[in-house]
RNA sequence: GGUCCUGUGGCCGAGUGGCUAGGCUCAGCUCUGCAAAAGCUGCUACAGCGGUUCGAAUCCGCUCGGGACCUCCA
């Protein structure tokens, strides 16, 4: 029998065993794209991890609601007291609707998710269109005493919440060593002086009127501050308490932390039973972000333009690659790796390919249950996605070796096999046979005939002819390998 | 400055107190007209110095290196 699921909770900052509030149920929030900019591969990890979450949950039999969010307001360009959205200042410089900037870079999001096979989300709120529902929960937290109004804006009082409250207890931060710490390493703030304490954040802002992203409330025309989004649309799809909050290990502080401080005092409870922070995509060792320019943007990745980039990597090769690399490490970016990753998922997928037309024998060489059980069990270890990618080398392995006539798998055991390895690569993992999808109707009839004709010229010893064939359809991006059942062909993706 | 994480073989990247992770690369072999593919074989690492232990890459301490967060950030 396969272990329990196992997920490693930020809150404790344990490994737990994973049981839903409401099983079969399963609430998911992951902390979604600010639509301001190109996303870059650093964008990909939380969406695809989170999505072999999503799927294996499923896989379980869970019934997964996954919410994934929009950020189209809110995010400052410097910090909340300069007051100037961020997609309010692209659209300056671009003369465009804020609205039509959001929907731009929401698309291209779109675009690239969707190349890489992620399953869309359950629901995808945007916090554009949750301003009622941020400013009733204001409301409630100024009525329940944890917030104050000051010149048109609302902050969250954190000196008051953590007088009953442990505000840190997330990130591990300690709010006396926030208060001292803040120093010299903190930035003059325009207009700290309306807060209480420096370490309280930003409900709601009042704008300017110059800001164009703005909405009127209780306390003037305005708009709502960072943290309030998330915890007001989770609280509206999930409940007030649901099973899995997730997002980059960079939004552990003051991000998430603030957002259990909002929730606990708006709502007396804390929104997410288990916290799940992924680990950061690094490029020369440091972290991809935004801010250091230092991004390589996906679509640069799929095309190769990069300059860092000595060939185009297909969508599936990235979400290898990131898929052989633990949730909570980080991930070094290089071509190399990307180079690996290309081969050892084409190797992969070949087998899985061969599987299907494998003939049993009498017995089995292997135990194909305990290698099924290995994978699961990776996965319910935390999510151990390179382990369980190992397992299913090792799968491919005997794959080979069968299909050499090296080894033998019992009727029963290739059944076991075919459906193990399908529902993992497939349904689990995700993965896409990007080659197979490419030569499958108008390609394959051509390339059957090229094939026919060149065994003829082999037939013939007409080696010229046969190889000239063989080199054309290479440079073409078509690759032909001469087996023991006959010819086969591969399509090199090729930008 | 504070809090925390981390340092694995040519590269990427798992991991447990004692038993080969895996992928890629490289070399040799089998197969093949040649090549590719596939298979087989080889390459045994854990920053440094101490300590605990019968035994540590895995636990503890120190040193050195890298990184994250403390400010927007996936």
């Amino acid at each position: 029998m396969p272990s329990p699921l196992k997920v490693y909770n930020t809150l404790t900052a344990q490994l737990e065993s994973f049981d839903p509030i409401n099983p079969p149920f399963v609430g998911l929030y992951l902390c979604g794209p600010t639509v301001y900019g190109y996303p870059h591969l650093g964008h990909t990890r939380g969406p695809l991890v989170f999505d072999v979450i999503h799927r294996y949950l499923a896989h379980l039999g869970y019934k997964v609601r996954f919410v994934r969010n929009i950020t189209d307001v809110g995010h400052l360009v410097n910090d909340a007291d300069e007051g100037e959205d961020k997609i309010a200042k692209r659209a300056k410089v671009e003369q465009l609707e804020p609205m039509e900037i959001a929907q731009h870079y929401t698309d291209a999001y779109h675009f690239c998710i969707d190349k890489l096979n992620v399953k869309r989300p359950s629901i995808e709120p945007r916090a554009s269109g949750h301003i009622i529902e941020q400013i009733e929960m204001i409301k409630q937290i100024i009525d329940n005493g944890f917030a104050y109004e000051a010149n048109g804006s609302v902050y969250f009082d954190v000196l008051k919440y953590a007088q009953t409250n442990d505000y840190g207890k997330l990130s591990g931060r300690i709010l006396e060593d926030l208060l001292a710490g803040a120093g010299e390493a903190r930035r003059e703030l325009e207009g700290q002086e309306e807060k209480k304490n420096p370490n309280d954040f930003a409900l709601w802002k009042k704008a300017s009127e110059e800001h164009i992203m703005q909405w009127p409330s209780p306390w003037g025309q305005g708009f709502p501050g960072w943290h309030i989004e998330c915890s007001a649309m989770s609280a509206k799809y999930l409940g007030k308490t649901f099973d899995i909050h997730g997002g980059g290990m960079d939004l552990l502080f003051p991000h998430h932390e603030s957002e259990i401080a909002q929730s606990t005092a708006c709502n007396h409870t804390n929104p997410a039973k288990y916290w799940m922070h992924h680990n950061m995509v690094t490029i020369n060792g440091q972290k991809m972000a935004k801010s250091l320019n230092n991004g390589v943007m996906i679509t640069e990745l799929f095309d190769g333009s990069h300059p860092l980039l000595e060939q185009a990597y297909s969508p599936m090769t990235l979400k290898f690659f990131i898929l052989q690399a633990h949730y909570r490490s980080t991930l070094d970016f290089s071509n190399d790796a990307l180079k690996a990753s290309e081969k050892g998922f084409q190797r992969l997928m070949n087998a899985v390919n061969l599987v299907n037309t494998l003939k049993p024998g009498n017995s089995s060489d292997f135990d194909v249950t305990a290698l099924k059980e290995n994978t699961y069990n990776a996965l319910n270890d935390d999510f151990n996605t390179p382990i369980a990618i190992a397992n299913l080398f090792e799968a491919a392995g005997w794959i080979n070796k069968i299909n050499d006539g090296k080894a033998n798998i019992s009727a029963a055991d290739l059944e076991v096999l075919k459906s193990f390895i399908n529902a993992f690569v497939f349904d689990v993992l995700g993965l896409v046979d990007e080659q197979k999808e490419m030569g499958t109707n108008l390609v394959d009839p051509l390339m059957q005939l090229l094939i026919t004709m060149r065994n003829e010229a082999k037939a013939e010893k007409d080696y010229k002819k046969s190889d000239d064939i063989r080199n054309k359809l290479l440079q073409a991006g078509f690759e032909l390998k001469d087996g023991k059942e006959g010819t086969t062909y591969t399509i090199n993706l090729k930008p």
